[in-house]
RNA sequence: CUGGGUGUGGCGCAGUUGGUAGCGCGCUUGACUGGGGGUCAAGAGGCCGGAAGUUCAAGUCUUCUCACUCAGACCA
């Protein structure tokens, strides 16, 4: 069709190339623009609303498990975020540094907060003395920065907005089990309101966060067969208080140290949502986090009595859902290409035919799907557009997960089934020795991605190297 | 950091053997329109990324720089 053909043409096809794609999709969405310092996007009224709503649930969740919002200073003292060895290894490369105060060059120089963990310890150490003092479970919602050499919008960029989450507790137990716990409420929150499956799991030692003990992470599969981990969840077993003498007198009065955890999201999962629902006409967003749920269109708004009857449903509609309407004097057809590109779960048509039979039109993104409907019981009927759109985008994402999971046993099946298929998580048994690890991506080009909670056994004997294997992972080209 | 690409109105591009900048979209004003990116009319908007050089003359040729971008390696 003519009109499809133009409006294709604003956004490259996926198929031809999906990078180019979602950089269409991410500037003509109006999500964000570049700034002139490399690697930092500005965030656009547009995207900034769906981190909000991304911010609203999950803190909502976090509060409800008795977490409290703190705020940290940004910068880190050089000899403090030295202090634990792994730690400062993993950041040191990816650090930006303040070495002067005005014209004077300052007798410490600090460190842009890359993650906060060194500054909760500091204070941690300070404030807790007794078991009567524990759990402490504070978040913040920052951001941070780590001077990234490749950057993309969302996907990477060297100031990101984050959450992170850090705790303190008395016992390993207590603390693994508020590593899973966290583990959970991501992965709850992805699946249900980002409609975005994911895979739980473990990450493999050589992949962990610096200074962790055990490192949790949720994996999603993007349209284009790449793996994204979407948050994390890590156990610092007492590591870090060694290193910050974070301790407390237990009931026995014998001075312990505490156990740790952290985990954290981040702006990335607006890129995951796109790269997950995404089409050639631009973003498909969750009901959940899309700023506008419902957009009213008034068609022939200048005959008498259109406007009206849209600024009357909108102030119905407000009460239960996010709603605009477009009385700009753009044509009908350049409105439905807009709000597709935005990626707006449903638009509503309202003119003057339906105005005299007491209806509407209601159109699905996700699908194009339009349904006449009575105004009587039109808040009904949205729910129920809603509620079928959320499960039809998350069961997409699931067959594309699905379509694109492959279980290997030798090397070379791994390379036929993604030469055959193209990118995908492949799942395959390891012996669990960083060797191979490290050498089914160079054979390959997959790395590992995570050891799932989900265990199978494939076979008896690792992939790469066929000695005994010890788990299943799944293995991927990440984002 | 390694390798490719691109820098010309806001955006996307054209610009021939060097001769003093043009198109589409967008924008402004107005009118008619309006159920898949409408039509017409009149406008506004550019030290051609930067520096040096060759030349009577440089968007175009030479050298050097800077920026962005894509693919790798590293990472949320």
């Amino acid at each position: 069709m003519a009109e499809q053909k133009k409006m294709v043409e604003a956004i490259t096809s996926m198929e031809v190339d999906f990078a180019q794609w979602y950089t269409d999709v991410v500037k003509k969405a109006d999500l964000v623009d570049y700034s002139s310092v490399k690697g930092c996007m500005i965030i656009r009224p547009y995207g900034y609303a769906i981190w909000e709503n991304i911010q609203k649930i999950l803190d909502t969740r976090f509060k409800e498990l008795g977490h409290e919002n703190v705020y940290m200073p940004m910068f880190i003292p050089e000899s403090l975020l030295q202090k634990e060895k792994d730690h400062v290894e993993g950041f040191a490369p990816e650090v930006a540094w303040v070495t002067h105060g005005g014209s004077e060059e300052l007798e410490e120089k600090l460190c842009v907060r890359p993650t906060s963990e060194t500054l909760f310890c500091e204070h941690y150490a300070k404030i807790i003395q007794s078991h009567r003092d524990l759990p402490k479970l504070y978040n913040q919602w920052c951001s941070v920065v780590r001077w990234e050499k490749t950057t993309r919008p969302f996907l990477r960029t060297r100031e990101f907005l984050w959450q992170e989450g850090h705790t303190v507790h008395a016992t390993a137990e207590e603390a693994i089990a508020e590593t899973e716990q966290m583990l959970n409420v991501y992965a709850d929150f992805c699946e249900k309101s980002l409609c975005m499956p994911v895979v739980r799991g473990k990450k493999t030692d050589s992949d962990k966060f610096a200074g962790a003990e055990a490192t949790y992470a949720i994996e999603a599969l993007m349209h284009d067969g790449k793996a994204l981990q979407a948050a994390t969840s890590h156990y610092f077993g007492d590591g870090f208080a060694r290193a910050f003498n974070m301790t407390y007198q237990n009931k026995e009065n014998k001075l312990t140290y505490v156990h740790q955890t952290s985990w954290g999201c981040t702006t990335r999962l607006i890129g995951a949502l796109i790269m997950s629902h995404g089409d050639d006409n631009g973003l498909v967003l969750p009901p959940d986090v899309a700023p506008i749920q419902v957009v009213i269109l008034p068609i022939a708004q200048h005959k008498p009595g259109v406007l009206d009857k849209a600024s009357e449903l909108r102030d119905r509609l407000s009460k239960s859902f996010r709603v605009k309407v477009d009385s700009s004097d753009n044509s009908p057809g350049w409105k439905f290409a807009e709000y597709e590109m935005k990626g707006v779960p449903v638009r509503l048509e309202i003119g003057p035919k339906d105005i005299e039979n007491n209806q509407c039109v209601l159109v699905r993104r996700d699908n194009r799907e339009k349904l006449f409907v009575s105004l009587d019981n039109l808040e009904e009927s949205l729910n129920a557009v809603l509620k079928d759109y959320a499960e039809g985008i998350y069961n997409k994402a699931l067959a594309n997960l699905e379509k694109r999971t492959f279980a290997c046993t030798t090397i070379d099946e791994i390379n036929a089934k993604l030469t055959e298929n193209g990118d995908g998580f492949v799942k395959a048994m390891w012996c669990g020795e960083e060797e191979c690890q490290d050498k089914v991506k160079e054979l390959t080009g997959v790395g590992s991605r995570c050891i799932p909670f989900n265990q199978e056994s494939l076979s008896d004997t690792c992939v790469c190297c066929g000695k005994p294997a010890k788990q299943m992972v799944y293995w991927g080209k990440a984002y």
